[in-house]
DNA sequence: CAATTTTTTGACCGTTTGGACAAACGTTAA
DNA sequence: TTAACGTTTGTCCAAACGGTCAAAAAATTG
């Protein structure tokens, strides 16, 4: 997770590089890791695939690349949560950057859920450390926050792990909730109709 | 996904395609379709590679067997939802059947929840006729019951999607679940953490 | 028992896959 | 011009994969 002699690059290993990883971000978010071959990332940066293996030494090594640069974005919504602000408006925050997340990169949650989903073989020591620390953090102001009464009584833990469910749902699980609102209901109004949903159950 | 002429099949026949199907779920469920490899579940069944494919013709008839069956255990929870019964009582029930299912077949869940992520390319048409119009039921009387004062006012299919989210959460990001929660508190208490914490946000 | 059907297996095949490699190409600077 | 360096590609390979097939083994039936 630390950079062990940080390479120095070209500006074309810079923009190439940063080409694949869009490329295979989208691949990997629709067939996942196994599911993904070489060929198909290479095509979708337009070019060859020795060529890509030449940016990247192995499929291995994009999905890492991709994971960690993932990571970081993934983190930050819940680090922006702020002690001395007011509660509810914290939370609102919350949500709706949640929300919003689901919105606008919902490759990049999918990704996430695949690798969660197949035992988190390459995140694991990073859930056990950076994200259980940032959650215990978080969940310590909420739980203060509770006992001053100025948020409802609860679990912060499940409290956390039900905004990001229900959040990161409209992202990994698009699909079945357009097919069940159907075609009338199913539009871009969604993410707004369930931020507004979501606020009122967490909140209200 | 009706059957046109059901095939006779012998004793054998029947457990063998049991035993089959289970190994599948075991090697699907951690995998993926792609990631899976006949050789695999073969092997998880305890015979060979062309034995299995004698019962099942391809790998993809495994997989559609599976989700077959799996998909009636997944709508029955909902099915359950009474109309006549007490709507509080109702949506505790519901929220407890979901909730025991991420806990007893976590590995029928993640099939789902791959399936979906994937797009939803082999069920798709399940979601959008039978998955549909159940909710599409439930969610009426629901509504009904808020009309009516009985039950705190919201949009019914997105309480729905919640009450998805949240319980199916348990079962999917399992490993993140744990990996938060730490040794003490992440042992088999905390689906009983859970559910009594859904209850009091979904019904408090 | 023998005849027939069902079940199991080893050997095999064509394709796909991740990856290696050397040769070619392009660019820049001495 | 030439040497050096970064970039790109065609070709190739070994392993893994999904699936076939004929024939052996086991079970069932007459």
């Amino acid at each position: 997770m630390d950079n062990p002699a940080k390479p120095k690059r070209t500006r074309i290993q810079r923009e190439r590089r940063e080409l694949i990883q869009e490329a295979a971000l989208e691949v990997f978010s629709q067939h996942g890791f196994r599911g993904s071959t070489i060929d198909q990332i290479a095509e979708a940066a337009g070019m060859s695939k020795p060529n890509l293996l030449y940016y990247f030494k192995s499929k291995e090594a994009i999905f890492v690349a991709l994971i960690d640069r993932l990571m970081e974005a993934w983190l930050a919504p819940l680090r922006e949560m702020d002690q001395d602000g007011d509660p509810a408006t914290e939370i609102r925050s919350y949500i709706r950057r949640k929300m919003e997340m689901a919105r606008d990169f919902p490759r990049e949650s999918r990704l996430f859920a695949n690798e969660i989903l197949q035992g988190a073989p390459r995140v694991m020591p990073l859930l056990q450390g950076e994200l259980k620390d940032l959650v215990d953090e978080k969940a310590k102001i909420i739980k203060e926050w509770m006992r001053q009464g100025r948020l409802k009584g609860a679990d912060p833990y499940h409290f956390i792990f039900a905004i990001w469910a229900t959040t990161q749902h409209y992202a990994d699980f698009d699909v079945q909730v357009r097919a069940v609102l159907g075609p009338e209901r199913g539009g871009e109004g969604r993410f707004e109709d369930a931020a507004a949903f979501l606020e009122k159950l967490f909140l209200g």
